[in-house]
Formats: structure tokens, sequence, C-alpha cells
DNA sequence: CCTGGACACCTAGCGTCGCTATGCCTAGAG
DNA sequence: CTCTAGGCATAGCGACGCTAGGTGTCCAGG
């Protein structure tokens, strides 16, 4: 691990979208719940990543209406899934060596 | 939070200078050394880091020779003792609320 | 009617960061 | 004399997070 091994953005995607199907805008609102208003990402932050899980195949996405309001429903892959899993563990990792660190 | 507030190279550069002063081959013995081989940093990643440092004025620098070889030995200030208290304090928060995601 | 806010998506582009690659130098071992 | 380890430095690349702007819908209030 070189520390920049970071890129906590796809993996909080990765964490919110392993409970299930959201689309952009609430999984913003969800990150937003879940950290008690700790994380509060910018679409522009988002979205970007989502493409980008997208293209490297860990999400699927589809088009769906609600309420005449068009959007776009984002699910996690079965690759996506062990991603996930490999990241989490990674990422431990990586806060128990900044522990061993800065404690 | 924003998410982007990891900027971790900073945070462990400051943990290893808060122990005493050290110099850039030294830190990257001890980072690897405390992390337990995790982390490796390149001297094209600690160096550009150090100077920024100094530049915010959290570590102060003075060159000086250890057997015919040239050093620059690097020491946090006040400013860089207050400043690895907040980040640490930051950081802390950041893996809590990843917790509260990814768990 | 029409304005404003919430919902919802998208992207160009900026600044920064971590890292690779490279260069320069000394000391000591083989 | 060459190789390895110690030691510092920077140019430049690629990726990422975010700002700032754009599009469009729905609904409540004035």
């Amino acid at each position: 691990m070189t520390a920049g091994s970071k890129n906590s953005v796809d993996l909080l995607l990765l964490g919110v979208l392993r409970r299930g199907p959201a689309h952009g805008y609430g999984i913003i609102a969800a990150l937003r719940e879940r950290s008690d208003g700790e994380f509060d990402l910018a679409e522009g932050t988002i979205y970007p990543a989502l493409h980008r899980l997208e293209k490297a195949g860990l999400v699927e996405s589809s088009v769906d209406i609600a309420q005449g309001r068009r959007r776009r429903t984002y699910a996690l892959t079965p690759g996506g899934h062990k991603e996930f899993a490999t990241q989490r563990r990674d990422w431990n990792g990586f806060v128990a060596s900044m522990q061993a660190v800065i404690a």
C-alpha cells in the first residue's frame, strides 16, 4: 500500500449500493443520513464517479420515470459486490496502519 | 466534510514528526516500520509534501551533515503540533463516518 | 400565471495530490 | 571500480474531488 490507495468516494458508493439499487440524488441523501451529515457530496463528485464505476463493470444502470421525473437507477453487479468486499478489507488495513502512526 | 478531506500523507508526516525531528529518508523508514510495511512512500511523494508543509509553516527544516552526507532535518512548529491534533480529530471523524456507511 | 425551491441528471475544467522517472551527490562494500 | 544504500530534488502524468454551470420536471405560494 502506498497511501494513495484511498479513493474513498468509490468505496462509499459501493457501500450504499450494496444495500440495494439507488439513483444518484438518492445516494447523496443516503450518504448524508448514514454519516450523520458528515458526507455531503457534490453532484459533480458522484455522477462522474458512478459513470466510472459503470465503465469498470461494477455497477449497472437503467433509466426509469418516477413522478414524471427521469432518473437513472444504479445497482451493484456481482463484480461490484466482490470489489466492495476487497476495498473494504483494504480500507480497514489502511485505517489500522494509519492508527499505528498517528495514535 | 466532503469526503475529499483525506490528504493522508500530510497527516502521516505530521504523525511521524510529532515524535521528534527527522529527515526525509528517515521518515520513509519510520513509516515503513510503524505501519508494518504497509506504507512505503516514494521519495517523489514525501519531498514535495514536506516542502508543502514547510511552506504552510507547519514544519521547519535545517541542513546538517551526517557522515559526509548532506541531509535536511524537519521538525514540527507549534502550529504543526496544533494542525496535527486537528487533522487527527478530523481523520477519526472521517473514519467513523466511513464505518457507518460500509460496516 | 409565474416564481422559487426541491428533485434529478450531466459535464467542462480547475487545482491538487500521489507517484514515476530521472538527475545529482557521498559513503562503504565487494 | 562498480554496486548498493543513503540522501535530496523536481518535472510531469494521471486521477480525483469539486466548482460552476447547464437542462428539465413537479409542486406550492403569492
